[in-house]
DNA sequence: CATGGACTGTGCAATATTGAACAGTCAGCA
DNA sequence: TGCTGACTGTTCAATATTGCACAGTCCATG
């Protein structure tokens, strides 16, 4: 499960993705265990744990590796020239990551921070290349993840291009409240600040604040401590 | 090659992305013939041609085949429910398109417009599921075409999140540049109007124009009739 | 030639968004 | 207890952006 815990708050950021449930990923292919074929095939052998926030991998740093998420959760972002980041993919278990390096890029374009204890799997890109091309269960397993990835990134792209920050807002809480806070009803989502949020939409803490104020008084949300949503209400917000 | 002709100027339309020249797509598998392998394994066989700007697919349309650009230019749009449009993608020869059906998408949620005499290469779904599992050569090509394309939306999501209109118009004038109008020096764009570029980089012509407007006075560009761009100084105004 | 269609150039009022500042709350901690 | 850090609530002025409307240019076509 994915934990929205804050971070130490140096960079302004924003971002357009918030993972989908996990079962979307785990799910496509029940009968094909990664980790397993992995194992089998002498792969995935170099295991990576992460407690806490870590970096993986950083904007810049040589692209060699893929990565499987086996469990917990991943960010990805881009800083800009101006020190500004974006959030670009929020990831959990059964998700790849770092395969940019088998299209040929020769550095990270992003930043890989762990959200949560977080354990991967490490795969050289050649290795990782012979895989792809020898055995069919694992590319058709990789095909699956990166249809699924573009379906995902192009969806954040067109609410981008079509919404305004109130909508992408709406959006994302809909989205996070999917997730819920653990043990808490389905409405509860977990704990982001409005900083977090603006970096998510790719937007200012400013206007995070007023549309949440907004929300709140026209009885979207509540909140005092715990961030609770209507569905339905919030809904209508995105079809105008 | 594209080009870039002008549409009926019903919606408007927002985008995001440009295509990269097609030499990047093209060469990536120099040895593996798609449409040779596809011929020989059978598959293929249904070619469907297009002259002018004509829709091979609608969005909403069950989506039940993939189709492969052997020639020609398409373009993947979608729209709102007011009726805006967005241009997610600009496609050439060698990409695949309407994959989604294979990650379970039963409708198509982009409309695919020629935008150039077009011949494709239709697949079902099936086949394409079926080919891929089996044919190695085949998976490792669109393993290749699913990465780039990925990469291509990311980096169109970041443009969005990071740049004002004013770099996004630069950047995809830029990006245009490389095609080059047909039998122009290398810094002549092919012909686009204001309202499509409008379109391709998400604002409104107002925008465009005001912006063509200002790098005209700075000397950025020049046109009459032809639009031609220096690329240096459009340069600059990515890097602030 | 006259017309209509498709663009560009302009201007402008109505909004939307940013960025920064400052006070107030709350929890953990020396 | 008093501090500090991490948030939220609330301002506000400076810009950025949208959405029109209207005139002017160019070009193909009847």
């Amino acid at each position: 499960m994915l934990f929205f815990t804050m971070l130490s708050s140096s960079p302004r950021r924003v971002s357009a993705s918030v993972r989908r449930p996990p079962q979307k990923a785990n799910t496509r292919s029940p009968a094909f265990n990664v980790k397993l074929f992995l194992d089998s095939a002498g792969l995935g052998r170099k295991v990576e744990q992460f407690r806490g926030k870590k970096t993986i991998f950083a904007q810049g740093d040589p692209a060699k590796k893929v990565m499987y998420i086996q469990e917990g959760g991943v960010r990805l972002t881009v800083v800009n020239e101006s020190g500004k980041e974006a959030v670009v993919a929020i990831l959990g278990p059964g998700d790849f990551f770092g395969e940019g390096c088998l299209a040929g890029q020769s550095v990270c374009i992003a930043t890989a921070t762990t959200i949560a204890p977080t354990t991967v799997l490490v795969i050289e890109k050649n290795e990782m290349i012979r895989a792809l091309h020898e055995e069919h269960q694992f590319s058709d397993r990789f095909i699956a993840h990166m249809l699924a990835r573009n379906i995902r990134v192009e969806e954040d792209l067109i609410d981008q291009l079509f919404n305004s920050s109130e909508k992408r807002l709406a959006r994302t809480l809909l989205l996070l409240a999917r997730y819920g806070a653990p043990g808490q009803p389905q409405n509860v989502l977990p704990k982001v600040s409005q900083e977090m949020l603006a970096e998510m939409i790719g937007t200012t803490r400013s206007r995070v604040n007023f549309f949440m104020n907004k929300f709140r008084k026209l009885g979207f949300i509540q909140y005092n401590g715990k961030i609770q949503i209507n569905k339905s209400l919030l809904s209508v917000v995105l079809h105008d």
